[in-house]
RNA sequence: GGAGGGGUGGCAGAGCGGUCGAUUGCGCCAGUCUUGAAAACUGGAAGGCCCGCAAGGGCCUCGAGGGUUCGAAUCCCUCCCCCUCCA
């Protein structure tokens, strides 16, 4: 979230801001009148309660100097004065619920060199890599070529669960299992990243700290009889590793790197992408979380991106990098790229990554802070990004690697993850 | 599930009704010394909110929320979390 005195001092731009990201909800004059009258009660209460500190300092020297003086006169007083700012401190109260409320509907401040846009027509496309494949053949979509060579089951897999859910079967499963620890030990070993396996349930806290809960909260899984939800992503468990604490400057960039499943509901999405495994309620990813310090946040971005890219050019598989429109990214975020996979056989381009400045907006949030050289304690900020999301991934390598007979030839990054593996046949 | 012990500043760990927002150690920051660093020495600093140009001042916070009291880190109740023992 903004900050409150932020938003005051710069009605205007919060204004402007809240409107290109298509946020009608975000009431700013609200915000600002309320926090004057939270101001107002605020001083009223302080004062009454130097009144009495000043009376409780007074007795407790009166009752020293003698152990038998009386002391009734300034206990009434006490009591009175307290009484009085019982009604002042309910309304603060109301108030303050209220403003956290309001809060909660105001997106982050996109950075200035983020193209204005209503959606994604202005998105701007920052850089491709590779050639868009071209087959001498038809292609196949992945759910034809998954099915035949037997690595794809949907229909058990809607027998199981319901649609838009996922069964790798056979080769299928390793390669899985295959790119996860591929990413992992790219971040690890060649981008200096920490690996963390988290839990995949979190709380209330933690789901409130990275905002899921209550702006996204019908896309999530939540358990009947426990209060814990299923994480749509490892920026949840990840990002919360330093809610409420106090890191030092030394200790930044923190970077991690985390293999989950993510579990959303989809609500909302209707019948987009619904046809194989585009869009799925169970999925697996290999996410990087950076925790920074305020001044090196856009440069992290770039790395981040990179180190993201970096997965796409191992695997040979050809795609762009499209900075998001103020209409088209997220609430939270300052700047947005998504990587996107060339993939031939559906003929589009597919979102494999998302890379993310949120500056303080989420550190204010998870009070996540540091203490800087200067001795000042300030909010870090924070990044992440896919590195990548898998099932659009393996639709990308399958698509891509598609041959005439319907085999798929297997990037070389993975095959010592495969046994030597070279192919996927039939 | 039951019985005990505990949750205090960046960390460790005292305090157990009244100048305690808190002794101390480590770490941190600044300075002295040094070519530089380390060590040593000296000093500084909990976080948040509010008033003020500033100097400075006020309020809140010792896991969370209630209560007792003129006054609570300290006493009572509820809840959460951690440790030990028992089922």
């Amino acid at each position: 979230m903004l900050d409150v005195k932020f938003i005051a001092e710069n009605a205007d731009l919060v204004r402007k801001n809240a409107a290109a990201k298509n946020e009608r909800r975000a009431k700013i004059d609200e915000v600002v009148a309320l926090n004057d009258r939270r101001k107002k009660l605020q001083q009223d209460v302080d004062k009454a309660n130097t009144q009495i500190n000043a009376l409780s300092q007074k007795i407790g020297a009166a009752k020293k100097a003698d152990p038998k003086a009386d002391i009734s006169a300034a206990q009434a007083e006490s009591k009175a004065v307290k009484e009085s700012i019982k009604a002042t401190e309910e309304a603060m109260k109301e108030i303050e619920k209220e403003l956290e409320g309001l809060l909660q509907w105001i997106p982050n401040i996109a950075r200035e060199d983020v193209p204005v846009g209503e959606d994604a027509k202005a998105n701007t496309t920052v850089r491709t890599w590779g050639e868009r494949t071209k087959l001498d053949f038809k292609p196949k979509p992945h759910w034809d070529l998954g099915k035949d060579l037997g690595i794809l089951d949907e229909e058990r897999a809607a027998k199981l669960s319901g649609s838009n859910f996922l069964l790798l079967k056979g080769a299928g499963a390793a390669l899985e299992r295959a790119l996860i620890n591929f990413m992992i030990d790219l971040h690890v070993r060649s981008h200096g990243y920490t690996e963390i396996w988290p839990p995949f349930l979190v709380n209330r806290a933690s789901m409130y700290g990275t905002g899921q809960i209550p702006k996204l909260e019908d896309d999530m899984y939540r358990l009947r009889d426990d209060e814990l939800w299923l994480i749509p992503t490892a920026e949840v468990p990840v990002t919360n590793l330093h809610r409420d604490e106090i890191l030092t400057h030394a200790q930044l960039p923190i970077l991690y790197t985390s293999y989950t499943a993510c579990f959303r509901r989809e609500a909302g999405t209707y019948s987009k992408d619904t046809r194989g495994m585009q869009r799925i309620h169970q999925f697996d990813k290999v996410e990087m979380v950076k925790f920074t310090h305020p001044d090196k946040s856009w440069a992290e971005l770039e790395t981040l991106t990179a180190n993201a890219e970096e997965v796409l050019q191992k695997l040979g598989l050809p795609y762009r990098v499209v900075l998001l429109s103020t209409g088209d990214m997220s609430f939270a975020s300052a700047k947005t790229y998504d990587l996107e996979a060339w993939a031939p056989g559906l003929d589009k381009w597919l979102e494999v990554s998302s890379c993310s400045n949120f500056t303080d907006f989420q550190a204010r949030r998870l009070n996540c802070r540091f203490r800087d050289s200067d001795g000042k304690v300030k909010f870090v900020h924070t990044l992440n990004g896919s590195g990548l999301a898998l099932p659009r991934t393996v639709i990308a390598i399958l698509e891509n690697f598609q041959q005439p007979d319907g085999s798929v030839v297997i990037p070389e990054v993975l095959r010592p993850y495969l046994g030597g593996l070279q192919s996927l046949r039939k």
